[in-house]
DNA sequence: GACCAGGCACATC
DNA sequence: GATGTGCATGGT
């Protein structure tokens, strides 16, 4: 809890997620894995341009063409079957319907969308938390990051290992794990780097940091 | 040119 | 079950 008021107090409110709609969100997830927000965002405007931002646009389209409106944002094949793995399941299953989806219970919502090919854990606790609001606390590279280098868990943690730390130290509160998650993001930009390097040290240059694993 | 970015699935041992 | 690899664009 201390963490996340400093954080606060440094760098003010970040108003995540950014995406118009939910559905627009549960695209950013995908096209956001393992991709800077730059790229994500003209991808985004790809498919606003083409008015795609829409499950029943989205189911419709072709791979090709899908792969095409979404290439700045990289891995453009695999991202375009996965995003019509997404929504796919989300026609199928609820129609493409946000609200019927927002009524499933959090922990089933869950495990549905880890059955889809393409969402893994992460995705899957950003459409929960940011599209859907539910109070699922989303761990990412730069959580695991920080919280291994500053002691507060070891290397070989699990994202379950991650998740459950963060959710035992702050309230339940999806506005406050939606805020805390996007304050780490912040922070891990420009002080986490997977690299660091020690400007000045006589043993820049050797791999003395220590491996996260 | 090297490194990095809001992962994930799959092959192989 | 752990470990390695492919996927790809764009910024610094």
């Amino acid at each position: 809890m201390g963490f996340y008021r400093t954080l606060l107090a440094c760098y003010g409110p970040q108003e995540w997620w950014p995406g118009e709609t939910a559905f627009e969100v549960m695209v950013g997830a995908v096209l956001t894995q393992n991709t800077n927000w730059n790229n994500v965002e003209r991808a985004i405007a790809n498919l606003r341009e083409g008015d795609l931002l829409t499950a029943s646009a989205l189911d419709g389209i072709s791979h090709e063409a899908l792969a095409g409106r979404i290439k700045p944002a990289g891995y453009f094949n695999i991202k375009a079957r996965r995003l019509k793995n997404l929504v796919r399941w989300f026609c199928e299953a609820y129609g493409g319907q946000i609200e019927q989806l927002a009524e499933v219970p959090q922990d089933r919502l869950r495990e549905e969308l880890l059955s889809v090919n393409g969402i893994g854990k992460e995705t899957a606790d950003s459409i929960l938390l940011y599209a859907l609001g539910k109070p699922t606390f989303v761990v990412d590279a730069y959580t695991y990051r920080i919280l291994v280098r500053h002691g507060c868990l070891g290397a070989e943690s699990s994202y379950e290992e991650v998740q459950e730390y963060c959710q035992s130290v702050l309230p339940e509160d999806r506005e406050l794990y939606n805020e805390c998650h996007a304050l780490i993001v912040r922070v891990g930009k420009e002080h986490c780097k997977p690299r660091p390097r020690c400007n000045g040290c006589p043993l820049e240059g050797f791999e003395h940091w220590v491996e996260e694993g």
